[in-house]
DNA sequence: AGCAACTGCGCAAACCTTTTCCGAGCCCGA
DNA sequence: TCGGGCTCGGAAAAGGTTTGCGCAGTTGCT
């Protein structure tokens, strides 16, 4: 059942309004408002006038079928929009808005076979081009199924494929960093802890310390790396693990702030001043975590919103057939708080 | 430049395309696809067969500019995508999809004017419907401007005008849930600390605690109620105010896990065991403060994952006409842990 | 056998905008 | 006064799908 018409006469005036309105034609009305064609001043300024008056707004979707392009990008995240996704989501949002493009959200729950519905959909829409991102710095297998002559751009999650267009955070920038920041604060001995060794954000992370320090002629206070997971317990456990090892350790250099937040809290348990006595650097700077450890964490900032940025305007080159193929490194900065 | 077409045959089929493959006339290979109309089985399976031999799949924007119906829902969030708006937009998203509804994402930061430009933006796509949410639990201003006949829900944050539909947390099931199980494990000396008076969450959440302690012949163990912001800093610094002033309090029930949290750590630098000597209780359930506490947060599970499943599911019905106006409140559940 | 009913399928309009092409009318100059 | 050139605006097609209607051919009933 629809409503009387005479409750819904603002049905949303079409073009053919407007030009009866005007006293024109439908491809003169067209024309007057896209400035395309020459007129008479007063015949624009008549259809102009009927536009105002029917409160005409263009049909999105027949302008699109028409022309053939949606002005539409999906964004297909792989596992929820975590703390990690979500600000890559709006740096894209973001910088795809500003070019009158929208964003059709897709969440695989890292399932394939969500995303091979997800992808479907998504070319039935006929959208301009996909990012896809993901939580971890691990590369994915690139978007498999068709998607014709549709860019993609992988943001945060590199493509297994170098031929792709991939966006990600610059870790041995970071990294680096870190380590001259506890170099240049005259520290000597570092620990490093850090995530699960399969985690390619822990092991290149881990590997980019070990050559920072080489360059410096140091080697880690322990010897190794401590991997364990990304948590704050793991991170509380570890500081035992390297006081007890190298005691003389005067800087902890962590693979994520959670780490860095444990490490600090067994520090204060033990009554070991920080920074003065030992030095805690995090990654990330995820604000609760940062802020909220006693001393505020000195910390890494991957700068995801950026990430999202530099992903939609390369997506966008790419739908303007200026594709610039392979990957981006996105710089991070430091942020000094207390720890370090 | 484009490809040559030899390079690109691939330009996707269309139904013409369809229909002349199978010999028959565009109107009647979609009658075979649609499954209306009558026609001989072999006519249908040959138009069957065409479809998969040329990889058809019907193109949404035209399907849509001819039924008005985009098959797509504009989430407006309006203060980026939070740790609230996220489980909510995934709740959506999951209900949605099933439906076969996209979800157009978009980003006010809280902004009147974004708000405008996005809606104006939605509208022109032709949305079924609008969900909206944000982060605070404070009643929002409706939608201004013109969303014509788009049904629109609010969730999390609830509509000022209860005509709305909106769909929000049960804050006084909640709190009950709380309290109770405090009175349960035989506490009755209870301080309550929370975020800022001139949020609806604290305010509300203040209110009921009272209420439900006075159903117990109970007063709060401090005989007010500890407003100030939702961190852990407050918590370190309210616990010592609440230990300071009364002495004899044997339960914490506080407004966030954050500020439970913080709680927690003053409680155990105090080395008063918890919750043998002193019970606490969060709010929100928040995994990664709730489990990093020493002990781990009991805490009140807002379901928001499911609010956003709700006010989906409102929605389309509101879509199909059969709007359920008003409001909706989603229980909270109580998630036992080591702290209470 | 003849008529009615029914089946199977194609044609064309509709959805809404944009774009191209072309004709009509005007002005001006010769 | 007439023709050429220019300006303006209308007509039509395209983009892909759906659907109402009508036509033709076939079956079935009397």
């Amino acid at each position: 059942m629809s409503k009387p018409s005479h409750l819904a006469p603002k049905v949303r005036a079409t073009l053919t309004d407007v030009a009866a309105h005007a006293g024109v034609s439908v491809g003169t009305a067209s024309k007057a408002l896209s400035g395309t064609g020459r007129m008479r001043p007063e015949t624009r300024q008549r259809v102009l006038d009927a536009v105002r008056a029917l409160d005409f707004r263009p049909n999105q979707q027949a302008q699109s079928l028409h022309s053939g392009r949606s002005w539409t990008v999906g964004l297909m995240t792989t596992d929820g929009i975590g703390r990690f996704s979500t600000p890559v989501l709006l740096g894209a949002e973001d910088a795809l808005g500003a070019g009158k493009i929208s964003v059709l959200l897709c969440d695989t729950r890292g399932d394939a076979i969500r995303e091979q519905h997800h992808l479907r959909n998504l070319m039935d829409r006929r959208v301009d081009g996909i990012i896809v991102t993901g939580r971890r710095t691990d590369p994915r297998p690139p978007l498999s199924g068709i998607h014709d002559g549709v860019p993609v751009v992988y943001a945060l999650s590199p493509s297994m494929d170098p031929e792709d267009i991939s966006v990600v955070s610059d870790d041995a920038q970071g990294c680096r960093l870190a380590i001259e920041h506890l170099l240049a604060i005259g520290r000597s001995r570092i620990a490093h802890v850090t995530g699960p060794g399969h985690h390619a954000a822990a092991q290149d992370r881990a590997r980019y310390t070990r050559t920072l320090l080489d360059e410096a002629s140091l080697e880690l206070s322990t010897g190794r790396v401590h991997f364990g997971d990304w948590s704050e317990a793991w991170g509380r456990r570890a500081a035992e693990a390297v006081l007890r090892a190298a005691p003389d350790t005067d800087a902890f250099f962590c693979g994520n702030d959670q780490i860095a937040r444990g490490v600090t809290d067994t520090l204060r348990e033990r009554a070991v001043r920080v920074p003065e006595e030992i030095a805690v650097v995090g990654y990330d700077n995820w604000d609760t975590m940062a802020l909220a450890a006693r001393p505020p964490l000195t910390t890494i900032d991957v700068d995801l919103t950026e990430i999202g940025r530099v992903a939609a305007l390369r997506l966008l080159a790419a739908i303007d057939e200026n594709p610039q193929p392979g990957g981006v490194q996105v710089p991070c900065r430091l942020v000094v708080r207390e720890s370090a």
